[in-house]
DNA sequence: CCTGCCGCTGACAACGTTGTCCAGCAGCTA
DNA sequence: TAGCTGCTGGACAACGTTGTCAGCGGCAGG
């Protein structure tokens, strides 16, 4: 062999496509032990310099990396989390997600995330999915309202946080927006402008969230005194086709709404689109939304809102996922952030005189 | 001990808290071998069914679940995909994860994500983390421009995709959008109607994507004739503050643009901010902006856009990604997926006549 | 010169799972 | 009844890492 061709050897790593070198592998070309080699890589005390330098030069020459998935086998924490939400594509999402993984990162917890598309079933599979890679804990943004396949997990150490809505027939922490007063000051607001016929377009009436907004709408009507039309109310999925069709009832009904209270952010942006499309009536009609949204305020006239924040729900909530971590006990907590009504002139129109 | 003594301690799964019950727990409590109780959880066949019926009684007494990280250490594929992108929170990212996440789930991958904030540091922290838990493939929006330390990663195996912008330095499977093109036909779709001095609003000249698109403004003013000033360029961080200044000045100048080409959906709402906020000018301001936005199209003006899909854009870098998984060989690819621009308005508004 | 200690190093077991391989057993044929 | 086949079940090693512990050399103190 000449002096090139061993040197090639010698600087080739010696593994197959898709096998990588191991401890073992560094330690034999370092011509050290396997735990020294361990000891360099997590920096542990008592290493000669002279063997630690030696040691370096082998993990870079085989591009060695720590396998991670052996060190949480050995040490039985992931430093992970998992977080459930119904879609990561929707703009209320995108700032809670952002927000929980800061807080992982700063707690050297990398974030899994995923889906459930508001489908139980899967909530269910990935939520058992992620306690199978033994996540230290979960964020979940519940889409079911039965979460009893949970409690062997959190018996076994697995903390959990629900937020925007409770978890269903468990007892468990949770961080909610105050939907039911969030919608209350909405609908108590078109009332002082005036308004008598307020129509709410709404989510599934299974979702907490949806039903917590109904209730502050009939709380607003029933302390102003005002009656409520079945006619008024419409609750099921925010797909645009159905929102279209269920404010397009309300709008021409024998005796039209004056005013919408739209349940979340998809829905108010569909009625916003179905009010623009619609030839200008002669009073216009007053609009209120849940969830803030950008470009509320550059829309005419502008869309009043109740806002909340979802960066704060995912910070909150997975801040005390890692109270919990870290060893906070006590009974499960339930936060409720306060919502903020935000007004920009779509809620402040009047109705048309009283007939 | 009295029988129900017995049947209490026979029931109580003999887990501290933190730690969970392994096969081995079940077979003791079945009465059965080690291996016995993987292929009933394995649904591998060779089982008797009165036998699996035991297995599947003590799994659920026990509360077992299998552990990933344990089977991952044997099997050697996590099923895991890695997404590295800005930030999470950014509406233009939501539906790209998401779309990859859907891609990934289809093949049973789990999808773990973080965000680089922009940082080339952290890009590389979250990339080699992702690669320490041996995920099977990555999908990277870069943030920076030298991505040799992949290299190794790549070589063992690790398949990558990068997506919005290319790798740097390094040889790799792309997806990107045609920004230069895009930005071309914005730029001449201002020039067609009338406008000499057009501005560009735009993101740091270090991103490819921003370069692509100056050089693609530069290009239509190229083929249109028009001298270019310096005062017309403004390009670096996103943020409000900076683009607010930056438009203020090209809009103030002695000879102000009368139009504007924003280089992303961040600059171009802040621009609609600043062009509401001014006093209505003689001849009202035009935009036209990169990346189609919620609302763009409610507006008055609507925003003329050139839109790109995002989701798309995900979804065939992770069907590109799996198909390296399966085995797909051959030179890094780059696909170049075209850009669309919408007219709304916005675009097509008429520059001052010549002075 | 011996003892005891200290700093450094490496051998070994364990984490929980899966793949390999072999033993036991029932049912069949010769 | 012996031998063969087919099926079920279990013992064992291995994946790559970390914690435990013991060995080894040198050095200071007796």
């Amino acid at each position: 062999m000449t002096d090139t061709a061993r040197d090639i050897a010698d600087r080739t790593p010696p593994q197959r496509y898709g096998s990588r070198p191991t401890m073992k592998d560094v330690a034999a070309r370092a011509g050290v032990g396997l735990k020294t080699v361990s000891r360099v890589v997590n920096g542990e005390p008592g290493v000669t310099p002279d063997t630690e330098h030696r040691v370096q030069e082998a993990i870079t020459a085989l591009g060695f990396r720590r396998n991670d998935s052996a060190r949480i086998l050995r040490k039985g924490r992931t430093a992970s989390v998992g977080l459930v939400l119904e879609d990561l594509a929707d703009p209320f999402y995108g700032p809670l997600s952002r927000a929980v993984e800061e807080v992982a990162r700063a707690h050297g917890a990398l974030l899994i995330n995923g889906s459930s598309a508001e489908d139980p079933v899967r909530e269910q599979e990935l939520v058992l999915a992620l306690c199978a890679r033994r996540v230290d804990g979960l964020v979940v943004i519940p889409a079911g309202d039965d979460h009893r396949y949970l409690a062997p997990e959190m018996a076994a150490g697995v903390a959990t946080v629900f937020v925007d809505r409770p978890a269903g027939r468990i007892d468990a922490d949770a961080v909610l927006s105050d939907s039911f007063g969030g919608a209350r000051d909405a609908v108590s607001h078109l009332i002082a402008h005036g308004h008598r016929r307020i129509g709410f377009l709404g989510d599934q009436p299974g979702i907490h969230t949806a039903a917590e907004r109904l209730r502050g709408y009939h709380a607003a009507m029933a302390a102003a005194g005002l009656p409520v039309h079945d006619g008024w109310l419409s609750l099921g999925p925010t797909d645009p086709e159905r929102v279209r069709g269920a404010a397009a009832a309300m709008l021409d009904a024998a005796e039209p709404v004056t005013a919408l209270f739209a349940g979340n952010n998809r829905v108010t942006v569909t009625v916003v689109r179905v009010l623009a499309e619609r030839p200008a009536p002669a009073a216009p009609v007053a609009l209120v939304g849940f969830d803030d949204f950008e470009l509320a305020d550059l829309l005419s006239p502008g869309i009043t809102v109740v806002a909340q924040d979802s960066a704060q729900l995912g910070g909150t909530a997975a801040g005390l996922l890692f109270r919990r971590l870290d060893g906070a006990g006590g009974a499960p907590r339930r936060v409720v952030l306060p919502t903020r009504l935000i007004t920009r002139g779509s809620g402040e129109l009047s109705p048309p005189p009283l007939s």
